[in-house]
DNA sequence: TTATAACCGAGTAAAATAATAGGAAATAAA
DNA sequence: TTTATTTCCTATTATTTTACTCGGTTATAA
């Protein structure tokens, strides 16, 4: 459980966000009620996406939120960052620098092995779009409509 | 922050005994003092690894613990997975199985986000052996006898 | 016999997480 | 202009996890 509900639900969000971007906007309840997510607790992680240039909102009423760029320009790295801050495994001080000196060489070597960890975590969650998930998950709903979830063979 | 002192600690923990492994038996005291953990918390880490089968005990005076299996033979994923728990980022259930259908559609999409950081944080962790960091740590050692840390040049 | 050191389980303080709560400000619609 | 809606903002709180501490028991070399 290296992600807490801040990133689990966090994605959860924008994707659901970005599946009804056709909406002029979405209202956090709506979110919220889809996602099964407290609305007061899914405000605050809003509020890291939106700080991050990711979302937007439209106050007053049928306000509400939508992706701040197109789907294909944010990351599911981004969208992490957000929500739980730096993805690396140990504090920024003890990721090795680019220029591979070390101060400390008693815990030099270690300090590799967290840099190696932290690049692997970042190429994968860099390498996958929002769009790919909309994408992924409208095929998803179109195979199973009204939760018929028996037609696997094609949609596997 | 994904990983906590366990981790952390541990694994330093582990290269310790694994560089001072020529002696018999390495003294938890000793592990402690050197890299500044306590010697109780220490404990209950080195507890972990001894029933993942990483390291062994030898009770007694001048008992101490050395490795249960060549250093070549241990991943820095099999230590840190001892320490921490599955490396997954969010909790088993949530990661998509191999056989790729989903029982809720809903969450289906982020689960596969899951599953390939899973697999990216694996694969970099098991393609690291302790016998590297051991190696890597001499190599270290031996170019700042006394802390002298300006031979870079050579020992970049 | 004694000193040493692993082994074991319970407890505890601090921090982080996961919320809850209550209101202020903006805006569309009535 | 009023009202309903919805974002926006800050503070508080309950729960959980982390990071230890403490006090002992058992095994064994000297």
């Amino acid at each position: 459980m290296l992600l807490s509900t801040k990133g689990r639900y966090g994605l959860r969000a924008v994707l659901d966000l970005a599946v009804h971007a056709h909406e002029e906007t979405v209202a956090l309840s709506q979110i919220a009620e889809r996602q099964g997510i407290s609305i007061n607790y899914l405000e605050q992680l809003i509020a890291k996406l939106k700080k991050a240039g990711i979302v937007k909102g439209i106050r007053g009423a049928q306000g509400g939120y939508m992706l701040a760029v197109p789907a294909e320009d944010i990351s599911v790295g981004a969208i992490l960052r957000a929500l739980e801050g730096d993805l690396s495994p140990v504090d920024c001080s003890e990721v090795v620098q680019g220029d591979g000196i070390c101060s400390s060489s008693d815990s030099c070597v270690t300090k590799y092995v967290w840099k190696r960890i932290s690049d692997s975590i970042n190429e994968a969650v860099d390498s996958i779009k929002l769009s790919e998930l909309v994408d992924e998950s409208k095929r998803i709903q179109s195979c199973t409509p009204g939760g018929d979830t028996k037609a696997k063979q094609t949609c596997g």
